[in-house]
DNA sequence: AAATTATATATCAATATTCGAATATAGTAA
DNA sequence: TTACTATATTCGAATATTGATATATAATTT
């Protein structure tokens, strides 16, 4: 079922460290290595969350000598996260708004 | 942090219920009991899903009467199930075309 | 071949998510 | 008020996800 697949989808795509790793990402490929000091993480821990990612379809790996390259495997995962950036930026408009309105309802 | 915010609301999507939840509010807004129906699911069950995705901001709920209907609260929620469909027929292409090679290969 | 470097995997305890069952609430009708 | 209908909440057991630790693999350099 459709559904079960996109379930899967978003849960690779559901965690903090991961959403993270797509960032860094949405520039370009980079190696293992390059992710370690902007995620201040375990490389064993990095690992682990990139294997879900390649799991489930969100990133794609390329061997280099004894560096591995991930990068999106799809360019509508960024459009995702750019959406969902937007989402959280209307989400804080409209609660400003609705203090707005609170204070003056006073 | 933006990453915790938007895990949250991966979280929200990432049930195939929910799922099926937003494809029928993609249509408009619906009470509960008309969702019942289509998704085969005890009423508490539903309830529950609901407030999951009421609580993250994914619908926001008016009161009418008896009946409470819910309603996407953002229309980039919309955006991004279609850039999910989207996504799933590309990797679904992408099988079909590496197995066509593989096959070609022999 | 041994040492080094980059990356991956297995295990496990802590924590989170799931659904069903039972129960509660709230509006409407009799 | 009582009965009924629509919806919400609470609880608990089963299951899934998490990060740390330890260990494994694989390419490169010495």
């Amino acid at each position: 079922m459709k559904e079960e697949k996109i379930t899967e989808i978003l849960k690779a795509l559901a965690h903090p460290t991961r959403l993270k790793i797509l960032e860094l990402l949405k520039e370009g490929e980079k190696c293992v290595c390059e992710m370690l000091l902007p995620l201040k993480l375990h490389q064993a821990n990095v690992s682990q969350h990139l294997a879900i990612l390649k799991h489930f379809g969100v990133v794609e790996v390329e061997k280099k000598g004894l560096y591995v390259y991930y990068r999106l495997r799809n360019p509508k995962f960024a459009e995702i996260l750019k959406a969902l950036d937007e989402i959280l930026i209307d989400l804080l408009n409209e609660e400003r708004k609705t203090l707005l309105e609170l204070r003056k309802a006073k």
